[in-house]
DNA sequence: TTGTTTCATTGAGCACGCTCAGTGAGTATA
DNA sequence: TATACTCACTGAGCGTGCTCAATGAAACAA
């Protein structure tokens, strides 16, 4: 049942990733907005309907495409976090692994967080599941930080937390945006940014380099 | 010459402001996806082509017919700027402004924001002049701090700003996602995070309320 | 095997934003 | 007045993203 069954199902699956492996490579090639739905479907050699049976929309087929990618940059981020010792330096190292990836691609991700950002559906959806877990590993970076004496113990956990992200979401938003953003410029801004923030509430004389 | 060349001028200018009156009213009953631009043609008694002789896409459409509401808005915010007399207090009332205005109008700005955002071309332009000169203000706002030693002398003006911009543009960034933003609520954490911002500078032992 | 049901696949077709060659009234020139 | 030119206006038509009734092969039931 399971074996016969399966024959169907496979077949499905291999064609959703004929499509996302066209989508990928003419998205790359072309771009997003120069990308038809039918070259797409012609490249993966299926008809466009079956396009639409698989992916409800285009968007999706980007989203696809570049949330695996997403997820890797922020998890090799986080493996290395520990290298920093100043809170400040760990949390400019978790926005600047995004910002790169985010020049190097700047016109395929500058729209899919333009959908992610004012849409809503599923695929929306799943990349703000992303910033929140995010926002969770920012926060446990400055709640660290209280404990361990270095930041005045009466700042607002999350109050600081989500100023840190919109520090983030300006900087990134940023590299989206003008025409040949520097990664050194762009992280520079970032970490003044972010160091004004918290040096108020420093308590240890650690002074700016 | 110019009395009779005005004739032709005239028409055009009236037919300019048929269509954008036109697309105001249509965009305000049935928002700006729902809106067609053969839907305003018609409603202005011209044909399709017509419209996009005299307006280049859909959203500069809604471009014009929003600037100058926005434009209002931020000047009555400025008038009565002075009312209030801690800075931080006039830089919240700065973007409270325009956060009601959002929340009021919100599927439509949204859609003009997101594209003035992420877009180029001369409505994105218009757009970000205005925001420029939101920045200006409040950087004015931020130097009278420190001229007047409310504020460490030692803070950059210029940081120090960007930082109330990035709180301003993640403020508004969720008046505009939410669902049902209430104003109150986020005037709140507005308020949170720009104090959180600039408390740990303060020189005089004003306390939070 | 034969009949029945499921469901992945398909492309003609729809509605949309936007274009562009053609039209004719308005304007300048003789 | 007669003629040439300008330019606001027009809608058929194009290329999109996306839909949906139809098709037929795979899976199950007899």
């Amino acid at each position: 049942m399971n074996q016969t069954t399966n024959k169907r199902i496979q077949q499905k699956q291999q064609t959703a990733l004929l499509i996302l492996d066209a989508a990928k490579k003419l998205f790359a090639e072309q771009g997003f907005e120069n990308t038809t739905t039918r070259s797409i479907a012609t490249e993966a050699g299926v008809g466009i309907g079956t396009v639409f049976a698989h992916y409800p929309d285009k968007i999706t087929l980007l989203g696809q495409a570049l949330r695996g990618e997403i997820g890797q940059v922020v998890e090799n981020s986080l493996k290395i976090l520990g290298q920093h010792q100043e809170f400040t330096e760990q949390l400019v190292h978790l926005s600047v692994g995004l910002m790169a990836y985010y020049i190097k691609n700047q016109s395929l991700a500058r729209e899919l967080i333009k959908y992610a950002t004012f849409q809503k559906g599923p695929e929306a959806a799943a990349f703000n599941e992303q910033m929140t877990n995010f926002a969770l590993v920012a926060s446990g970076i400055i709640e660290q930080a209280v404990k361990k004496g270095v930041l005045d113990s009466q700042v607002q956990v999350s109050t600081m937390t989500k100023n840190y992200m919109a520090i983030h979401f300006f900087v990134v938003g940023q590299c989206l945006r003008l025409d040949a953003p520097q990664l050194e410029e762009q992280t520079t801004q970032l970490r003044e940014m972010v160091q004004a923030l918290f040096t108020g509430y420093c308590l240890r004389g650690k002074s700016l380099p």
